[in-house]
DNA sequence: CTTAGGTTTAAGGTGTACCTTATAATAACT
DNA sequence: AGTTATTATAAGGTACACCTTAAACCTAAG
């Protein structure tokens, strides 16, 4: 009957975000990522103290952090948690897409490998989460998740979307009532001078979208 | 991509057990809590005081703790998400019954009904947890679990196991190891003097368990 | 009615995870 | 090279949930 669960929710939630926002080994900004959690510099830098005592991430001054093996074995882990619920509130519980994020952001912290793998195989061993995004396998490997960003793309090119990302409510929701989903196939018309604002064409309709916008959804290109 | 919880896990756990060691409207002695809980009566006064102003128990020193009307509100819809994540692991991702309830405790601070009442729909609306304790509805009542414990039988009397409680590892483990599990039908053959251990037999074999143990065993009496 | 034992309050501490304000150090840009 | 902006550290605070030790208090039992 004990009551300690032993927080390891917040440093949970920086690791998952340094390796979310980390670009190849590229060490991550202290800013960015207190910036991503809503929380001030001072008290995360605090935080990645605690954290490089216990050997999970190094911080370069000046340059940011990034993650120690032991750090990125547990990220991983964390994300597949978090997309292994995903998958199992959507496909078992039908909640909708735009919501389960934030209920796995507060369902991963809470059960090891001993819930997590049964409820993989329940679930079918899925490769992806309801967004597209690639599920971290129970060894700890990463699949590649290299995609064209929607941006990158050049006017006339057309894609099919692939991952949805980041995984914000108010982005899959407003990109959904565009047409923008997973699995639809669109065709870049024509990018904006200066915004840099993408037109593109979705179904029958026109739909413009920002540049940062565009940037969140991965497509893989295909032949006109 | 807040990253508080918001720390309502010890309260809940706090709330919980007052549920459980009360009996009828009898006030639960913080000493009994703070056993139950493994945290000294000092710290238990306390937490105790905080959850007063948040009007969740009344405590009446020298006396005990009794919930309040949003307490047990509170206390049922913990032991409601407890037990449908129970069936959950047996039923859907089949975990061993004695395993379940320690996962279970620290699943049940994770979601709210948006979560748990689809949950119980895919279960299909189960009454009890795997160990036959009642389900709490999703309105906040307890259906009756009144039953006569194995220690209240007398010799000779032959009965059914419709519960077990606390739902223990270790308990539930040992009883099954003697074959004492749901549904099996036992007779008490002898009361041990003094210590008042019990003699019964289950199947074809007979074991003695002692008293303390027998009153974690829930039965209804059969004719014989 | 007194006293032993359980209960409560008080006082001081720990560790985690956040906050603000202010100062120091560095990097990067002109 | 000097200034600016970012980044880091220092100092002091809050809140939660636990701890110990010690003193005050009540209750119930002899």
């Amino acid at each position: 009957m004990s009551i300690r669960t032993g927080s390891r929710e917040s440093p949970e939630m920086y690791l998952k975000s340094i390796y979310q926002l980390g670009v190849g080994d590229a060490p991550v900004p202290i800013s960015t990522l207190s910036n991503r959690l809503g929380i001030s510099p001072v008290s995360a830098t605090e935080m990645i103290h605690r954290m490089e005592k216990r050997r999970l991430v190094k911080h370069i001054p000046y340059k940011g952090v990034s993650l120690t093996k032991r750090g990125l074995k547990q990220a991983l882990a964390v994300l597949r948690r978090h997309r292994l619920w995903e998958r199992f509130l959507t496909d078992r519980l039908g909640l909708p897409w735009e919501q389960v994020h934030d209920v796995a952001c507060s369902l991963e912290h809470s059960v090891g490998p001993e819930v997590t793998e049964p409820l993989a195989a329940d679930l079918g061993e899925p490769a992806t989460c309801p967004h597209g995004n690639p599920i971290p396998t129970a060894e700890g490997e990463m699949p590649s998740e290299r995609g064209l960003r929607l941006h990158e793309l050049s006017a006339g090119q057309r894609a099919v979307v692939d991952v949805i990302r980041p995984e914000n409510a108010e982005i899959l929701e407003h990109l959904a009532s565009h047409g923008v989903t997973l699995g639809a196939e669109l065709e870049l018309i024509e990018i904006e001078p200066l915004d840099g604002a993408r037109t593109i064409s979705v179904g029958s309709k026109q739909v413009v979208i920002g540049k940062e916008l565009a940037s969140c959804v991965v497509v893989h290109p295909i032949h006109a």
